[in-house]
DNA sequence: GTCCTTCTTTTGAATTCTTCAAATCACGAC
DNA sequence: GTCGTGATTTGAAGAATTCAAAAGAAGGAC
């Protein structure tokens, strides 16, 4: 695993180095999309003491800063990933809240600007691709009518 | 304003025609994009004792049987919308959480069908559009970098 | 038209994720 | 090393949504 320059991205985005931000960065390197409460599980094995509040609010930062990305897929908690440079999007099991990454559809601009954009000032577009992933595929009865929508 | 079907909607659907049930389908078919308090509010109107658990019961029923669908705009409450034919995605103000909709950016396929489907059974995709409506525009001091992101 | 079964609705409370607030603590600029 | 600002802790609050049990109504059968 590459070692993470936790001190040289807390600094750069103008943050405070402190064992809880490290400690949230590397739970988050090596938990992709994982909710805070996985993420506050993963650091109290290095940092018994740091609190889950104080796991949201590291989150917050991180994200505020633009070091982390949130996902928050419907009625399942936010997920949390590294804001890492390539674009990709997230196929989100509708049982099980499960995430796995896609990558980037390739250059199909059409998908980032909208014809009409009713006045609104358009900063991202998000592509979620909504399923059962492999274990809710067997494990769930109904399979229910894959109406697709673009 | 063309009438709606409420009967025939529900029976198709196979559920039961409830005073409580058409004036949701009514009160989504006047309030696009509405939440479950503000459907409550205007079923209020017609039906003074219908109970906000109510409204979240129909929602549901709605939406598990097709007549509605639902989106849940990160950290802003439910919105719900009658499932129209046409295929469109939505523009959310990251602000205020005002939804508009969006013409499908035409049959770019590519957007459906994601190269690695990590073993899920992909039911629909989803774009969504996030950015400032025209009013939070100006009311926002901070003009945040938009980082564009397919 | 009436009855009966099943599905709906109501009422009231509980659950879960997330945020607020005040006091203590520590990073890091000087 | 000191100091000021920003970070963390603790404890509790908040909001959207869901659960559960009892009462009520839809609609098929007769």
């Amino acid at each position: 695993m590459t070692q993470l320059d936790t001190h040289g991205m807390l600094r750069g985005a103008g943050l405070r180095v402190t064992e809880p931000r490290r400690a949230v960065l590397e739970a988050l390197a090596g938990l992709p999309h994982a909710s805070a409460d996985a993420v506050h599980a993963r650091v109290s094995q290095t940092l018994p003491d740091v609190s889950l509040q104080t796991v949201y609010n590291v989150l917050h930062d991180l994200t505020g800063r633009g070091l982390a990305r949130s996902i928050e897929p419907g009625d399942h908690p936010a997920r949390y990933e590294l804001r890492v440079g390539d674009n990709h999007h997230h196929l989100v099991c509708t049982h099980c809240g499960a995430i796995a990454d896609v990558d980037c559809v390739v250059g199909h601009a059409p998908c980032l600007t909208p014809d009409d954009d009713h006045g609104f000032a358009v900063a991202e577009a998000e592509v979620m691709f909504w399923g059962l992933c492999g274990d809710c595929k067997h494990a769930v009865a109904v399979p229910s009518p894959a109406s697709v929508h673009l």
